[in-house]
Parts: structure tokens; C-alpha cells; sequence
DNA sequence: TTATTAATCTATTAAAACTATAGGATAAAT
DNA sequence: ATTTATCCTATAGTTTTAATAGATTAATAA
């Protein structure tokens, strides 16, 4: 399943995303259009910042704002900031890659063999798609 | 994430799978080959019983038997049984499709499109597996 | 300078899901 | 009858997720 913390997340992307202007949007005007709680949009928001993905102003006319273009900021970058490994096991991590603990032999293990095939698939999605193809037309 | 359900679900349909002889195998045997909990392997199996892909005997001599060729059990089925819907958000599940409460708009959720192809992606990889492409060579 | 606005940060709680275990009931074989 | 092994229900422990509270900091405007 797909956390909230990443579907609000990425709602919220897309709609900064479709701004006209550049100015700062205010977390609250996300989150009303949005349907997310504040607060905790508020805590989304700021992990995004601090991986450069958003930029913020304090203050009066302050809020949140996109550092780059949305179709230079792919989806693989974001799920793996928002939900973690795209992989679902992590022996078969590209970024986050470890062990299994209860697996004698990596190379000879079904399920390995599997989650790499699903990993990839899922790969294939994420880096073909950017911020900019989820702006609703 | 995969959950060790799943995961301890695999190994053991696998393990079956592997078998030359059709005669029952133990829980505990398996158990003891793929350092898995007994105890909770034992409900794993009970539930792909229950959904028609294991059959078991009691007593003496019983234990557990695939009732399927392994190259007619689809891994659509088994993830669903063990790891529930493929989809990442019920709203693009095809076997447990529910609407999102907090979506006014589903065609045009940018959430909705990415999580189509996500789970499109993950189809085609588990409709082009079956269990006989687990067994490890 | 002061008031107002809005992000920042830390801590904590509440709820849900996941993992595992306990123990008796049931059925089959010897 | 005894042993063996699955069946079944309940429950406990842990981890993760989701959300909330409240005080702090920075920017703007008057």
C-alpha cells in the first residue's frame, strides 16, 4: 500500500507544479485544495525541502515553492524519498540494498529472483515518469 | 516492503514446488529448511489451503502438498492471497477497487494516473510468472 | 519598533498493521 | 490407545503509520 505520507506528498508536488506564478504557496492553501491535514502536510513538506526538492519562505506571502522544473525531477527521486526503497525486499536494493538475514544463498532464492523482476518493472515506470507528467490536464 | 508472510509464503510454495515426490511434507520440515518461524508458517499454509492451492493430511505421515502443477499457479494469485491487493491504492485495484474518500476527482488525480502504470507494471510481471519460475536451478 | 504571518522543529500520542506465540481440538496412522 | 501432525482461535508484542500539540524562528508590513 501506498503510505498517505507519499499520496499527500505527491498531491502536493502536482499542485505546486501546476502553479502559474512561482511565487510561495502557503501549506494551508495546499492543504485545504487538497484535503490533507495541515499538520501533517506541514512535516511532508519539510522533508522535501531538505532534500532540494522545495524551497520556502517564512513570513508574510511565505510558503513553498519548487527548486527545479518538474519534468527535471523524476518520480524515482521522490518514492524514494516520500516511501522509501522502490525495491519490496532489500537484498534487491539499488540505493538501500542489504542483507537477508534468513537467506543462505542470495543467488539461488525464489523469492530474489522474483522481487528483482517486479523491481525493475517498477523502475521502468518511475524513471520514465517526471513531476511534470502528473499535472492533470 | 514484502511482508515476511509473503515472503515465508514463497519460499515454502517453492520448497513444495521442489519436491520430487508428491507425497505430503511437513511444516516442520519446511520450516527448519527456510528459517521460518514454525508456529507462524503453520497459519501462512493454512490460508493457501483455505484458498485452494495447498492440500494437507493429518496424522502420521500428512502434511502439506501442492494440489496445482506449479506452472498453473500464477503469482497474480498467490500475492494476492498472501500480500493482498497489487495496486498501491484501492482506487486502481482491479479486485479491490474502492474509491479514495479523499479524491473528488479520480480521472483527473495525478496520484490515480502514476499508480495505473505502477501497478500495470507489476502485472505484467507476476501474470508472466508462475510458480514453476521460481524453483531455483 | 511592534504586530502579524507563516514556516521550523521537537516531542508525543493514537491507531493500525505486522509478526509471532500459546494451547487445545481434531484427524490419521500404527 | 498412543503417537503424530494439522486445525483453529485467541492474543500478545512490536513496529510503522498517521496525526497532533506547542513553542520557536524568520520575514513582512505598519
Amino acid at each position: 500500500m501506498l503510505s498517505k505520507k507519499t499520496k499527500y506528498g505527491l498531491k502536493a508536488l502536482t499542485f505546486l507544479a501546476a502553479q502559474k506564478s512561482q511565487e510561495p504557496t502557503q501549506i494551508a492553501e495546499i492543504a485545504k485544495h487538497e484535503n490533507i491535514s495541515q499538520k501533517f502536510l506541514e512535516s511532508i513538506l519539510l522533508t522535501l525541502r531538505r532534500n532540494g526538492y522545495l524551497g520556502s519562505k517564512k513570513g508574510k506571502g511565505g510558503g513553498y515553492y519548487l527548486i527545479k522544473e518538474p519534468k527535471d525531477i523524476p518520480m524515482t527521486a521522490i518514492m524514494r524519498i516520500l516511501e522509501g526503497p522502490i525495491a519490496m525486499v532489500p537484498c534487491v536494493s539499488l540505493n538501500f540494498y542489504e542483507r537477508c538475514s534468513d537467506c543462505p544463498d542470495e543467488e539461488h532464492c525464489s523469492v530474489h529472483d522474483l522481487m528483482l523482476r517486479v523491481r525493475d518493472a517498477n523502475l521502468e515506470v518511475y524513471r520514465n515518469t517526471s513531476l511534470a507528467d502528473l499535472i492533470p490536464k
